[in-house]
DNA sequence: CTTATCCTCAACCATATGGTTGAGGATAAG
DNA sequence: CTTATCCTCAACCATATGGTTGAGGATAAG
């Protein structure tokens, strides 16, 4: 499931899209105007987010409405969140390197 | 610079070559064993990781030895961590509708 | 020197992706 | 009823993706 969430954003035009719909409930149409696209093609974005989880389609008329359904993003951040510890100690590193009173770039042989 | 992180982890092998990573550096063909697929295909997945910015590549003679660089990660977190909010106030709701002594699908109208 | 090993490159292939246009179903508006 | 609007579908196209095999360069090992 972590591949069709990944790539679902992948692709600026969806992530567009996922951020309007933080914002609140927007039909297919609603979401296609700001891009530069046809609405069929808009139409397919939303079908690539819907199939990763991202957002819930309710039809009423004429109108696709979507909503936004965060869960796989947390998902996404869960995962991620394992690199956490590495970039972190990446850093404690250089803050060790920064701290030190004598960097061993100055050190000596003995 | 999101479009190539996320793509770049929206494939199993990629995944998985960057959680070997995390454990210390690893080459090429070490990325490759357990993957079932050739060489050739697991390079091509090392140079998409490499290109996302997650990889670094140092060739010492004919191995190519590749490092874990965490930062784009980091960028890809915080992308999400806007989101947060959001499924923090879905939550939150449900947890008003679960407390609420009264839930408004039995209430009458007036 | 000769041979094995590590890896990339090039060519190829099947399928996926991301876009288009034209048609048309279903609903809403007049 | 007639017409406009919202949206999907189908067909099409160009390019990207993800895999293969065969060749070969560069280095390491014998």
């Amino acid at each position: 499931m972590l591949d069709a969430v990944f790539h679902a954003l992948a692709h600026d035009a969806r992530r567009t899209m996922l951020r309007r719909l933080a914002g609140g409930e927007l039909s297919v149409g609603e979401l296609a105007a700001p891009l530069h696209m046809s609405l069929a093609a808009a139409s397919k974005h939303v079908r690539v987010l819907e199939q990763a989880g991202l957002v819930q389609r309710t039809i009423t008329g004429r109108r696709h409405v979507c909503r936004l359904r965060p869960r796989p993003l947390s998902d996404a951040v869960a995962w991620l969140r394992f690199y956490e510890q590495f970039w972190d100690a990446r850093l404690d590193v250089l803050q060790h390197v920064l701290d030190s009173p004598h960097p061993s770039v100055s050190e000596e042989p003995p």
